[in-house]
DNA sequence: TAGATTGTTAATCGATTAACAATC
DNA sequence: TAGATTGTTAATCGATTAACAATC
């Protein structure tokens, strides 16, 4: 019985694995069994020693003037992000949004598996989409018991969030991955992870914005 | 005939302004026409300097013991964002994820104007997804041959992505929002967002993963 | 006036980058 | 051996938070 270590890891470093961990398996299929940090952050224009540090936090050890082995370090990051193992999902709210995250099969690789989806719309109801079941909304709490759903992927609109995640609550996820602009009231100890678009295109639109003042200047 | 400044705005700042934009307009709706950095910040769990400082950004002046007209700032976000305008855009790819984002009403209310879908699938060509003509890839460069495009917004398979940024950069695009994980090879004027579902389905899943670990140790 | 709020300067915190020792 | 690379410690940078003056 031990404590885990409080320590935690930076977030923008677990966000830049899955880059890297693509870029690997490119490596890997070209049979390049050994890999660099300086090979690694020429590709993404990045300093070798972020790239280090990033990779240490999975806890993998490279050989000086070798590198890493390919293998082991996609095992490592696979392994550090929890992508090695099936983590099975409900996905409430079969929109385009929804459907569209369903479609995306990448998410299969990353240990994804999108069990079923929910539903108030009858015309959804009973069909697949991609391959996955939609289901009535009304019968989510029920199919939930016990069925190891780690879990729920939040495409509703906004009306219907915290409905929606109240049951997923009740049917005992460890996550929720959000896509509305709803800020839920869940415990503490379920991990939330907000997806705001919204946020990326002020980034965007932003930075336009300078770009148009600043040609207006000289027109 | 003056010099931007060089001064850059703090990212997460920019990235927290829709969900105040968001609160801001529900206040609006209900006739509050003053607010103060205190009430958005209890809204959110944060703390009132950040607010401010966040909302500073903007140039909106508040008033103390006042707070802000909830219209100015509005206007000021907005002003800001450059969602007061009306930016137009083509979108590369009407596959799921370009049809969920052809969908989402949201974005008209932040000025962006999808004109026109491209895609290579004559299944698609022709057709209108949400009211969104789907033309011909072939037809991108002709078509947007000045027709004022501020923004490309890129949600075709990896594989195809640098082909398409390739046309957006001879059509003359300002920005592109890019959805593929393709880092682009493209003008260091033209302003690039990327989306990268990957990354953030990375934070929960590690986060999940450091559960599951902790709960080994008791079962 | 007293108290709440804005605006600003200083302190803290965390991530990035620099410097350098260890090593194969 | 010499040189490239890893791993780590120190310095820098930027964002957040704290402290406090200004003000209505």
């Amino acid at each position: 019985m031990f404590t885990q270590s409080a320590k935690s890891f930076p977030i923008p470093s677990i966000q830049r694995l899955p880059v890297y961990l693509r870029f690997l398996k490119e490596q890997r299929n070209r049979g390049n069994i050994l890999i660099s940090c300086t090979q690694i952050a020429e590709e993404f224009g990045q300093l070798s020693v972020q790239v280090r540090k990033d990779l240490a936090i999975t806890g993998i050890a490279g050989r000086p003037k070798i590198g890493y082995r390919t293998n082991e370090l996609i095992d490592a990051i696979e392994n550090f992000l929890g992508w090695n193992r099936k983590i099975k999902a409900f996905l409430i709210g079969a929109g385009s949004l929804g459907s569209a995250i369903l479609g995306y099969e990448g998410f299969v690789e990353h240990g994804l598996h999108i069990v079923a989806a929910f539903d108030v719309d009858p015309e959804k109801i009973g069909r697949a989409i991609h391959q996955c079941p939609v289901f009535d909304f009304q019968k989510m709490l029920e199919m939930g018991q016990n069925a190891g759903i780690e879990i729920g992927i939040l495409t509703v609109p906004s009306a219907a969030a915290q409905e929606a995640a109240n049951i997923l609550v009740q049917i005992g996820v460890q996550g929720i991955w959000n896509y509305t602009p709803i800020r839920l009231d869940i415990p503490q100890e379920i991990v939330c992870e907000e997806v705001k678009l919204s946020a990326s295109f002020a980034v965007l639109s932003s930075r336009l914005k300078k770009n148009a003042i600043f040609s207006d200047e000289y027109v």
